[in-house]
DNA sequence: CGGGATCCGTTACGATACTG
DNA sequence: CAGTATCGTAACGGATCCCG
């Protein structure tokens, strides 16, 4: 175990003690999505060694920001779960992808849908530019089906039920393509996007996308 | 020079690949408070090989993050800075620290005020609940005076000048009690808030005081 | 004194192999 | 499926030294 500490009376510091070891994060990441089995978190995470995994699974579970729970006989034993203190990493994943967006760039390999949804779209939701609206949105990307709403300015996640206000369709590239802020003329054959005016107006205000004018591109 | 990339086309994984080294966020919180010289990041990062500070800043100068400058003659050489792309970290590390802020336990060592004032007061910074408020506050902290100011919902450092509409005065450890959701009334003696109750209010909803209804409380 | 560079012991990480 | 065990390598931590 990283018993490394910054030691410093400092909210940023305390922050990373808990947070801040490399692929924390990203396990982190993974369980923002939804509950997600040891196997499934090797999947999503390229290149993570085993033992690693594990280290970092005990570690957030002794932080109190992740628990093991058991699913019913037929299915796999268990499944990895953020806490309701876990969930509060939420923003900071959001910042960081906010953040990240301008330097990502052509894909390389094969983009998952669930992660253009939720590590790509709803990752530029803007609490200031949501104040007040409500809209729930239905993504068909590359067959898979995600929903996400926004409720009284706060974002969730959301299941399929009521009709959607704007229905996202395409694949995972064409999705990040609007994240990055592509006009939707330009996506025309990767993207459709469908719904009211107004509701795709909200939409532009609640997830505006990412600012493309860093002087830095990386090469 | 860690080499290490997740190498993975999702936005938090490149952004890591940037900021996500042990050290680096904690350099950029440094720099987010203002210019410092070599010297400087070294006293507010405790623990800290030079050899490392100096592979970090390098690191962050090519990614474009933060550069050096230069200052006239008397003054010692040089200063580094956050570039315009650099300060897109900001958020970053608002996110970062009210995660950790209900984390923090009793103050170890002395807490310095601007630490006090950016990394605790200023880091609450709710852009949602401050959406189009303006006000001025003027922080005394331990005899060091800093500025914040929201401007049509937009935080910034601020100057001295004009009358604040809110001036704190106390201690960094008092501040701090304010920030993870102490009353006025229980910080009597160490810290004093002036200004009108409507400017009072108004920093309320800026800055919400972190919710302390942590489960977990570390020990 | 500010701004590092060099060296070296220790720790964490990465890859693969193996097990209940 | 969900890990544990092992081991070589890379990164970190601390101290010392150097140069303008």
């Amino acid at each position: 175990m990283p018993t490394k500490t910054y030691d410093q009376y400092c909210t940023i510091a305390t922050a990373l003690d808990l947070v801040g070891d490399r692929w924390t994060l990203l396990v982190l990441r993974e369980l923002s999505m939804g509950d997600a089995r040891f196997t499934d978190l090797k999947a999503g995470l390229p290149g993570v060694a085993t033992n690693l995994l594990t280290e970092r699974l005990r570690s957030l579970e002794n932080a109190g920001l992740v628990e093991q729970h058991d699913l019913p006989a037929p299915a796999a034993r268990t499944v990895y779960r953020l806490t309701r203190d876990g969930v509060r990493i939420r923003p900071v994943l959001r910042a960081i992808a906010q953040f990240g967006m301008p330097y990502l760039q052509a894909p390389v390999g094969a983009v998952r849908p669930r992660a253009a949804v939720f590590g790509g779209s709803a990752a530029l939701f803007d609490p200031a530019g949501a104040v007040g609206a409500d809209l729930r949105v239905r993504y068909l990307i590359d067959g898979e089906e995600h929903w996400i709403e926004v409720v009284d300015g706060r974002l969730r996640r959301a299941d399929a039920g009521a009709e959607p206000d704007l229905t996202i369709t395409g694949t995972a590239v064409g999705l990040f393509g609007l994240n990055r802020g592509a006009r939707r003329e330009d996506l025309v054959g990767q993207l459709q996007v469908d719904g009211s005016a107004a509701a795709w107006e909200i939409f532009c205000r609640c997830f505006p996308p990412s600012a493309l004018t860093l002087e830095n591109q990386l090469a």
